[in-house]
DNA sequence: GTAGGGTTAG
């Protein structure tokens, strides 16, 4: 859009120019017959400052007298007036879009311009949907559409989530041979995302004939939303190798954000480089996101370190440490930032309670949790949501208050979700609470929201209280309600590639290798004390099978290969999509002191540091 | 006689 200086407002100048234009018109209109082609004749040096003058007025009761000058000097269907004018209420700076709309309907003949104006408000207001209908209108008026038209009505069905307008936006698209224009096609990409038509989206990529650097972002926002975060890391290397454009600083914050979940450390640490080699580590939010990343890698200090760097810190970078802080096991030194953030003049918001909070949940502080519970609304006049209480719930829960806990899902203000009940059944099954346990599953069948995983857990109770008879029902259960068991997940990075493993997988090309590696673990383990822990976990083989199968869960073959790979003393890395189960817990416990390696294993719920035989996790099994 | 695309951190 283009800068409009703020040029003051003169009533008399605006009466003197205009009484000006007018003039020349009605010259004009003695010697013309019909409406059009009059502008023509006006002169620019007299209709240039009347239009500057239009488009330099920012308020209401000044475009209002325009508005009525125009119209008193019958100069309000001339679209040299009328183009600014309208751009001037419907989009900069007013917005006012049923102003806009009023004096759209007065103008006889729109053009495309003044059409491609207002479907660009519809698309910035509550109704987009009015732009697709606007632009049908256009079409059936006879004005042809140009490639703005077509962007700014795209932008309409994405915001009104019309995947049939954008369908047929795409055809109308080809058939007036706009597909050239490289941010057209750009918005067709956003809207194919928009709607999950992913494989749309990337063909209308790969269909481009030049691709900046908003283009590629636009990929990596597809393979994000596509959840296809390992690919994210590739397009950094073809944008890096391309001649013609390079990777922005939305490119590095969505790189760091598919680190984060990939637990991708060395790619990460690249990416810094990068941002520190352009100048991007010196902006905010390229600092929180590289402060989420290394917490969300298991790498603190790194995180600390960006952190303490910062000239200027936000509740965003305060909540990101608390948080980084809190999943990492270190609840103390969270509610420490905590205060120290207070005493910087830093507000905390919701988001900082729930890092707080999940800092005393994660760190066993049940007093200290719910005297921030408490203080939150009271002091603070935050009133709390849905994951305030999950926090607290974990915490009564892991404490061993599971009807306390069960009590206040009941009297939440909220109505509890399914990471709610989820929750406490985690708690059920520490504490081996196999009737509330059967109450939470029912609750979650209402949601329609049972998972393997919470079958899993009931039966896990049963299992630990040796009900068979309830272990065969559960079975029973998931076999009637068709519950399919996903397998877990483990993934490791290893020189800038994510590496991916399932419990008994064979897929990997060094699987011999592994294989092997594992069994020599599990004898030097056994001979420091390790004993496979086959209470609990699994459901579906007997004691002896279930050794075999407990020692090629996906947690430790990522373990394996990491040991193999990687030079002795190495920290070992390893990312899980759900729970560590208790054996995997206890096998890297011992490996940390066996083969003298740090071991962070970050799972579906928290960061499990394992070094010299000790776990900085309070581990409640 | 002019207008447009991506990320929005925790």
């Amino acid at each position: 859009m283009r800068a409009i200086s703020p040029q003051r407002f003169s009533v008399s100048a605006f009466r003197r120019l205009s009484s000006h234009a007018a003039a020349r018109v009605d010259n004009h209109r003695q010697c013309i017959t019909g409406p059009t082609n009059h502008t023509s004749h006006l002169h620019t040096e007299k209709t240039e400052p009347l239009i500057s003058l239009i488009k330099s007025t920012s308020s209401k009761p000044h475009l209002l007298q325009i508005h009525a000058h125009l119209i008193r000097n019958s100069l309000f269907q001339h679209p040299i007036f009328f183009s600014p004018f309208l751009f001037g209420i419907a989009l900069h700076p007013l917005h006012d879009l049923g102003y806009a709309c009023r004096v759209f309907s007065k103008f006889s003949k729109p053009d495309v311009f003044q059409y491609n104006i207002m479907i660009r408000a519809y698309g910035m207001s509550d109704s987009p949907g009015n732009g697709f209908m606007l632009y049908q209108e256009m079409l059936r008026s006879g004005v042809s559409p140009n490639s703005l038209t077509s962007s700014f009505v795209t932008n309409c069905c994405i915001k009104s989530g019309s995947l049939f307008g954008g369908l047929q936006i795409h055809a109308r698209i080809l058939r007036d041979g706009h597909q050239s224009d490289g941010r057209l096609l750009t918005t067709l990409m956003d809207f194919y995302s928009s709607n999950e038509r992913y494989t749309e989206a990337c063909k209308v990529f790969d269909e481009m004939s030049h691709r900046d650097t908003i283009a590629w972002n636009v990929l990596i926002s597809v393979y994000m939303r596509n959840r296809r975060t390992r690919d994210v890391l590739g397009v950094f290397d073809m944008m890096q190798s391309s001649y013609d454009c390079q990777p922005d600083n939305v490119t590095c914050l969505m790189l760091l954000q598919a680190c984060a979940n990939l637990n991708a450390l060395a790619f990460g640490e690249r990416v810094h480089r990068y941002c520190e080699e352009h100048g991007f580590d010196k902006a905010m939010n390229i600092c929180n996101a590289l402060i989420t990343m290394y917490s969300r890698c298991g790498c603190l200090e790194k995180a600390f370190e960006v952190f303490k760097g910062m000239t200027e810190k936000d509740v965003v970078s305060w909540t990101a440490m608390i948080s980084g802080l809190a999943s990492n096991g270190y609840g103390r030194d969270a509610i420490e930032a905590f205060r120290e953030m207070q005493s910087a003049g830093v507000s905390p918001d919701d988001q900082t309670f729930t890092g707080v909070l999940s800092a005393c949940s994660h760190s066993g502080l049940l007093d200290e949790g719910r005297m921030f519970f408490n203080s939150m609304s009271k002091e603070f006049g935050i009133s709390p949501n849905i994951h305030h209480y999950g926090c607290v719930i974990d915490l009564m829960g892991r404490a061993g208050m599971v009807d306390e806990a069960y009590n206040l899902i009941n009297s939440m203000k909220v109505k509890p979700d399914a990471t709610i009940w989820r929750t406490l059944l985690g708690a059920c099954r520490i504490h081996h609470q196999a009737d509330l346990g059967e109450q939470v599953i029912e609750r979650l069948i209402e949601l329609k929201a049972q998972e393997a995983g919470d079958y899993v857990l009931l039966l896990n109770i049963y299992s630990s209280l040796g009900d068979r008879g309830k272990v065969i029902n559960v079975r029973k259960m998931m076999k009637d309600r068709g519950i399919q068991t996903n397998p877990a997940c483990s993934t490791i990075e290893f020189r800038g590639k994510i590496h991916e493993f399932v419990a008994n997988d064979f897929s990997h090309p060094r699987k011999t290798e592994i294989y092997e590696m594992l069994d020599e673990i599990n004898q030097q383990l056994r001979i420091a004390g390790y004993v496979a822990e086959t209470v609990a976990e699994l459901h579906n083989v007997g004691t002896e099978e279930k050794q075999i199968a407990l020692s090629y869960h996906s947690e430790k073959l990522a373990i394996a290969f990491a040991v193999l790979s990687t030079p002795p003393g190495t920290s070992i890395r390893v990312a899980k999509d759900l729970r560590i189960c208790v054996d995997c817990h206890n096998f890297a416990k011992i490996l940390s002191a066996v083969y003298s390696r740090e071991v962070v294993i970050r799972d579906r719920n928290r960061f499990h540091h394992f070094r010299e035989g000790r776990c900085s996790c309070n581990d409640y099994w």
